[in-house]
DNA sequence: CGGTTGTTTTAGGGTAACCTAAAAACAGAT
DNA sequence: ATCTGTTTTTAGGTTACCCTAAAACAACCG
């Protein structure tokens, strides 16, 4: 059965919003997808009659079974032409996620495999996202953001947010990378910026900003760890 | 300004159909692109109105020099990606024209260049169509047809249709790829087959195909005279 | 030069996406 | 327990494609 590519937007929407646990709220949806409410409601029930969500009106929708896997496909797939746009193309890693969102549509999954094998089966994207292999469960990790993470522990940036091209342009000018070794030195009053140890220097990172940095406590640099624990789905610390 | 992937498709059909010299009829656009001729009609004058043909009804539309350089960008594109499906990502020639047709409308101007890039270059897509150059004049080449060929002279395959997947790897099993060197050895009568002579071993192809195999006479096989006999633009021999 | 044939246009609809504005339902606070 | 503000739904449009069927036209041929 072939969705179409509005489709895949809502399902992809759908899966980001409600990853943990909650059902996704239809002015959520909306906002993500720069949509209005009015539509939003027409695609849920829509979804709903294909039986990829369960939607109960004015509570939200859920994925099934069935949304989720394909969900799950969607997001392999963007995250393979991502990686693939970086490492084969060497297109900066700040216009990949744009790209993609197009590519992703029009890519035939054979497209997908052959990129998947060329890149040697890769396990996290370029912004650190872990990549969904096919047939096995997936769930998104949930790495603690450097915003909650306590001050003076040796730190691992492991995931960013891969949507505003501005912001990532400004990491890799600051090299924060996934990967890249980091420690919190201190925090400003009234939610001020944080001061962060990076290479050996001082940067002054605002929270706003902190809050989509995921990073991993203590751990050493292998890809091996980064991909038992990008699978693990391990608890969030709600951290004052 | 940005055209929509139907706009694009009918460009292309233009410029497709009326290659040489011609107008474009209504009817074959139509069928080119598996639309109705009502269909067209709206189209024709939608294009019209934004100045990228020259539409007198009844009589067909021809591209002007805006639309024109439309076209050849979007040929340029598809030609280009075919050619790295092929080149980095090892899709079989049959089903890149096909995959191609859709990326062409996804990916950007960036994108395709980073491919020319990584591909050097290129001067022909993998079923031998010349790819043009930005900035630069462009003409179709007009290879003769094998079926016109003279029997017994050294015949050098140039240029194969590159939209029917079955005809492809029926050529790929006989090894016409382009390039490929062969000879006519004969006519069966009433428009039967031709005897071709490929690697030493003797072929029978059918005329439907042997109008669709383009080939140079006599030629040798340098990527230089490649390019200079693809650009040249020459007269197709009327030939009985 | 007028009729037959085949092409092209017109007319009238359909679908999938989007929108806005107003009505309805819900949830939290008094 | 009702009021109030926010969220969600409904209702009625818009746009860009597509379609079919019938009318208009052009071209050829005797």
């Amino acid at each position: 059965m072939n969705r179409s590519a509005t489709v895949q937007d809502y399902l992809k929407a759908i899966f980001a919003i409600g990853r943990d646990d909650a059902a996704a709220g239809t002015n959520a949806i909306a906002a993500r997808l720069a949509v209005s409410a009015g539509s939003v409601t027409g695609m849920l029930k829509r979804l709903s009659g294909e039986g990829l969500v369960d939607y109960e009106p004015y509570r939200g929708v859920r994925l099934t079974g069935e949304g989720r896997a394909e969900a799950v496909r969607l997001v392999r797939r963007h995250r393979l032409i991502e990686l693939f746009l970086v490492r084969v193309l060497g297109l900066p890693w700040d216009r990949v996620h744009e790209e993609a969102e197009r590519l992703e549509h029009a890519a035939t999954d054979e497209l997908v495999d052959r990129m998947e094998e060329l890149l040697g089966h890769p396990t996290v994207d370029p912004h650190g996202a872990p990549i969904p292999e096919v047939g096995r469960p997936f769930m998104e990790p949930a790495w603690p953001r450097l915003s909650e993470a306590p001050a003076g522990v040796r730190l691992v940036l492991r995931q960013v947010s891969d949507e505003d091209p501005e912001v990532l342009r400004y990491l890799e000018r600051l090299g924060l990378m996934p990967g890249k070794e980091l420690r919190v030195l201190g925090r400003a009053p009234m939610r001020g910026p944080l001061r962060v140890e990076v290479d050996g220097a001082v940067e002054h990172i605002g929270v706003e900003m902190a809050n989509e940095l995921r990073v991993e406590a203590g751990g050493a640099v292998t890809p091996e760890r980064m991909r038992r624990a990008g699978r693990s789905g391990r608890e969030e610390k709600a951290h004052a």
